[in-house]
DNA sequence: TTGACATGCAACCATTAAGTTGCCTATTAT
DNA sequence: ATAATAGGCAACTTAATGGTTGCATGTCAA
């Protein structure tokens, strides 16, 4: 678990999973592509998130596909939020999305 | 945003949001009691939570009181979760739970 | 089969971050 | 008043981290 927590600590890395959700099964050459560092650097970042569980990887051929896994994810966010409270922030989180959205349709 | 994954890097610092999980509104002394480390360190780790707003404090005379606040740590998880993807880790989470008590029921 | 493409591995550098020690301030109780 | 308690601030050390450069490996296409 230490690793999904140090995984997600570096913006970069939690660009990389943005690209991932966005569009899931991205090469590395395409996840370079949006960062503005070495291919290295970006390697590096990934081995991490792989490490954590949080990328999960297929090879085709010479090419390395990424995609998201959001388990872990999920699971760090039980620790410190219990069953009822989740209901509870669940519900808030919807009622100001949905007034937000209200908000861009007017304006 | 950043501060809140920064925040949740430490191991000691989730250690000191477990505490609070447990018993909310402690001391930084009563927090101190439970951490390997000089009440300095502490400080520095609870300043850290109180900036991701992941902690909040209530002075009391010469006495601190922290609690936990969940609230970024639920909106973290809505970065990557999308909403039909919740529901289904949710029913799988609370599933194995499930199991799992009933392995400890009958051992 | 040879050149281009996609990626891996390792050494190195600069910055950040965790923890320490030492000293200062404010509140409580005797 | 003053000693003990609860906590804050700052300088310093060391380890971890993010990024770089340079070179090696494996796959595809002409």
């Amino acid at each position: 678990m230490d690793a999904v927590f140090k995984a997600l600590a570096d913006e970069s890395r939690r660009q990389l999973l943005d690209q991932l959700h966005k569009s899931n099964g991205q090469t590395l050459g395409e996840l370079c592509a949006h960062l503005e560092m070495t291919r290295q650097a970006v390697t590096k970042h990934l081995l991490l998130l792989e490490a954590a569980n949080l990328v999960v990887v297929v090879w085709r051929g010479r090419e390395k596909l990424h995609y998201l896994n959001s388990v872990p994810i999920h699971e760090l966010s039980e620790r410190w939020i219990g069953k009822y409270e989740r209901h509870r922030l669940q519900a808030m989180s919807d009622l100001k999305k949905g007034l937000e959205q209200n908000k861009t349709k007017k304006g």
